[in-house]
RNA sequence: GGAGAAUUCGCCUAGUGGCCUAUGGCGCCAGCUUGGAAAGUUGGUUGGGUGCAAGCCCUCGGGGGUUCGAAUCCCCCAUUCUCCGCCA
């Protein structure tokens, strides 16, 4: 949810960003008028709620002949204040609802345009040439008889898998390396519940843009998560963290479950795209004006972990029409995937500014010791996806893969996943 | 799944319709005291909203209700604990 100060103070700015995405700028004009009206009934309900209070003490110590007519006035009272409530009440649910349909102001070096309009901030690495023509990672799991699609589909249908021998080792060394770096920078380890609670969903923004991207089990009205983003947002719901003089930070661990409803058609092949998967993710919650730097250190130790893993990649900024509602701005990194000639998002770090946290209802005491809201940040650190680039970017002409130096301490040290024949 | 009990300002706790503008203790902060500290002592210490301000309003797990008036009475829900049942 966007700062009510800033649309009282500066409702031009929230316009300028609407219209940056490409989303609803009458929304804004909408808010401020509402929010006038709240302000006017709550004013009026405050006025007559103070008569009643006062009107009550002279209930209590008036004589017993003069209680009477008293108690008819104070039925009068009553009346009025209630229907001023109602109203009070019913113009703050107006305003919230518009409220929550406002997206967070784009910051003000994020490119314009769409999807297409991301700019490129660098590219890492060398993209490797092949004496050979190269295998895709579905036909190298199966060579490697590491990844077993045809099973997956079996027994859950299209969009699963099994992560077999090596393919299964290799995701939980890869897990491991990540979450071994995470804990050197300071992360604390979380193990995050999959299911959540509807309020958590919404509070999360995940119910609005991506409802249809997300399993809901009716019977026990929950929601399965597509990332333990939504838990670790919701861990310090309507918390007050005592300081965030240093960034509170957790790498959370979690199985991920997306319907895909709108990717019919698109990568069909392998475990680019799949309904369920592993990932570990980052999670920060620090000072407002210190989101920014945050933000720069999430995406450092993305591309420590790219380079860890030796895949060729380059970052982007990812352009406003294509921001998450809750994002004021986000880095896309990409890594070369040889048979695709192309480049594939592993991860993406947003900076969400007080955004979420507004909305979590999740503060930190300043300097001075006054409730602030915080700025909640996250970033992709690991996830299944990567296995496709390692696999595709370190394949030999036998049909071998290379494993990255960083990963064979978990493996082992086994250098090298050979075909079985 | 069934029965019972509980939920109060960071923690513990008092409070069974108006004197609750919520008690007391612990912790924390500040002052006094001290060479400095401890002890002692005085004061402060939920959070939010609204207003230029003084102030006013809301907040006793959440939501509804009864009442002129609710922490207190009634209903629904959530969570925790105890016992019973069932079960990886």
């Amino acid at each position: 949810m966007i700062d009510i100060n800033l649309l009282r103070e500066q409702p031009e700015a929230i316009r300028a960003s609407q219209v940056a995405r490409g989303a609803d700028v009458s929304l804004v004009d909408k808010a401020v008028k509402l929010d006038l009206e709240k302000r006017a009934a709550l004013a009026e309900f405050e006025r007559l709620r103070a008569a009643q209070n006062q009107h009550g003490k002279l209930v209590a110590s008036a004589p017993k002949e003069e209680k009477a007519a008293l108690v008819a006035q104070g039925q009068e009272m009553a009346v009025a204040v209630k229907a001023a409530d109602a109203a009070a009440n019913a113009a703050d649910e107006e305003l919230t609802k518009i409220l929550y349909k406002i997206e967070n102001v784009v910051n003000e070096n994020v490119p314009a345009g769409g999807e297409e309009n991301f700019v490129l901030v660098k590219e890492v690495g060398t993209i490797p040439t092949f004496s050979f023509e190269p295998k895709d990672h579905a036909e190298l799991g199966e060579l490697l008889d590491i990844i077993d699609i045809e099973r997956g589909v079996k027994i859950s249908g299209s969009r699963f898998y099994f992560l077999k021998g090596w393919g299964a080792r290799l995701e939980l060394a890869m897990m491991q390396l990540a979450l071994e770096q995470a804990s050197e920078a300071g992360f604390t380890a979380l193990i995050t519940p999959t299911l959540v609670k509807p309020e958590v969903m919404q509070g999360t923004g995940f119910l609005g843009e991506h409802a249809d991207e997300i399993y809901y089990l009716p019977a026990d009205d929950l929601y399965l998560t597509g990332t333990s983003e939504v838990a670790l947002a919701g861990y310090h719901r309507d918390e007050i963290l005592e300081s965030l003089e240093e960034p509170m930070r957790y790498a959370g661990w979690s199985t991920c479950y997306r319907r895909e409803a709108g990717a019919a058609g698109k990568d069909n092949r392998g475990i680019l795209r799949v309904h369920q998967f592993n990932k570990l993710e980052m999670f920060s919650y620090c000072k407002p004006e210190e989101a920014e730097a945050e933000h720069a250190r999430l995406l450092q130790w993305q591309e420590q972990m790219l380079q860890k893993c030796e895949l060729p990649y380059r970052v982007i900024d990812v352009a406003a029409g294509d921001l998450g509602s809750s994002a004021a701005r986000k880095y896309d990194v990409e890594a070369w995937v040889p048979t695709q000639g192309t480049y594939r998002e592993l991860t993406s770090t947003s900076n969400c500014t007080t955004f979420q946290a507004r909305r979590l209802n999740t503060r930190y005491r300043d300097e001075n010791g006054k409730p602030k809201t915080a700025a909640t940040l996250n970033g992709t650190l690991a996830t299944t996806r990567w296995l496709v680039a390692i696999l595709e970017n370190h394949q030999q002409e036998d049909g071998s893969v290379v494993i990255p130096k960083a990963l064979r301490p978990y493996l082992g040290g086994v250098e090298k996943i050979v075909p079985k024949h």
